[in-house]
DNA sequence: AAACCGTGGGA
DNA sequence: TTCCCAAGGTT
């Protein structure tokens, strides 16, 4: 009888038991593994949503130096966290976690809650870095369950739900519930993760290392690879980016993006989604609407192509023309505080987000 | 429930 | 090249 899913109790201890055994010698030494203060974990888990331990390190290193301390954190502007953050992605977590800190310094005296419910209400904090926070920093018996967990249980327990969907998460959660080994939370917890990421890993499982294959179902009925179920998402969605480069005394027209959404406050080239009609007109439009001046649109310099996510920008970059009188307007308007303003084409690196500007000025330079 | 929010590395 | 996706959270 295939895609039941029963759950044996004895198989449970068992895999429990090998599971901490075998994190415990051949645990990773990582920078938050250091000590157990509860401001760094926490910072750490925040880091490791949906982002490779690699590309976390070096990040939560330079943070740990600029914000030794929940204190530190708290008391710095946001300008500087951000900073911080820059090149990691998801920069919303940035600002939650800046936002959760200052409330525990008021609320809870700069001690990082050891409650579910304290803990769970502070922006950014869901189900998962509630449950990592607590076991790991307190070793309270609470599931910690993410991308790893679900794989490794899926299989173990021969579990076909999709860990695409929320109620699947939920299943999980009470599942390794009941399996957490009394005053062992913090390493069963870290140990599921661990397996998931050295082992148990999407693809290819090595199987032949593992430390559970004797209590693994997926491994007894050969399925493993099937393991787990997870629908495919859709392709990101296609957007026509108009990109003008203004430029005055080689200095470049940069402006900052809404306080939502995509790329949420960032410096960049300004960029206009096209709208119906063809890319000049479009973006005279654009502009217009913003400034009450007609761009003169010159031809188009070249294309660059980014891909989000969920949304894919075939962007088209054109060189701009202006007269003297719609200089100088500019040039009055040019303020860094209102959110748009001239920079020396030598600073557009620090005003502009990595990767997608970074090509477009590369390319700009070589032409000039 | 499903869309939205980044990035870089590996297959 | 293209696709997948990695220690998720919010709306």
């Amino acid at each position: 009888m295939k895609h039941t899913q029963r759950y044996d109790q004895h198989q449970a201890m068992a895999f429990a038991d090998l599971l901490v055994q075998w994190y415990e010698k051949n645990k990773r030494q990582l920078p938050w593994r250091r000590e157990r203060d509860p401001y760094r974990i926490w910072v750490s888990e925040i880091m490791l949503q949906q982002t490779r331990v690699e590309a976390v390190i070096p990040y939560y290193e330079r943070f740990m130096e600029q914000f030794p301390t929940l204190q530190e954190l708290a008391d710095a502007p946001e300008d500087r966290v951000l900073k911080a953050w820059e090149g990691l992605g998801y920069y919303s977590r940035a600002r939650n976690l800046h936002q959760a800190v200052r409330e525990v310094q008021t609320h809870y005296n700069g001690i990082v809650p050891d409650e579910p419910d304290a803990m769970g209400n502070l922006p950014g904090v869901g189900p998962y870095t509630l449950g990592a926070v607590l076991s790991i920093a307190y070793n309270k018996e609470i599931p910690a369950v993410d991308g790893n967990v679900m794989r490794v249980i899926s299989r173990v327990f021969y579990l076909y739900d999709d860990i695409g969907k929320q109620k699947t998460r939920k299943t999980i959660e009470q599942m390794v519930q009941q399996m957490i080994p009394t005053g062992k939370a913090s390493q069963f917890n870290q140990g599921l993760m661990e397996l998931g990421a050295l082992v148990c890993i999407p693809g290819n499982p090595r199987c032949l290392g593992c430390p559970v294959q004797t209590v693994c179902r997926a491994y007894a009925e050969g399925v493993q690879k099937e393991l787990p179920v997870k629908e495919k998402k859709k392709p990101p969605r296609e957007q026509q980016i108009v990109v003008p480069l203004i430029e005055q005394e080689r200095k470049i027209w940069i402006n900052r993006r809404s306080n939502e959404g995509l790329l949420a406050g960032l410096w960049q080239l300004p960029t206009y989604e096209v709208t119906g009609e063809d890319e000049p007109t479009s973006l005279q439009t654009s502009f217009y609407e913003q400034y009450g001046f007609r761009l003169q649109i010159g031809e188009r310099f070249f294309t660059v192509q980014h891909v989000f996510s969920h949304i894919k920008w075939n962007m088209n970059v054109y060189k701009c023309f202006l007269s003297e009188s719609e200089q100088s307007l500019l040039a009055q308007v040019s303020d860094k505080d209102s959110g748009h303003c001239f920079v020396p084409i030598e600073e557009l690196e620090q005003f502009t987000f990595p990767n997608v500007h970074l090509k477009i000025l590369s390319k700009w330079k070589g032409m000039e």
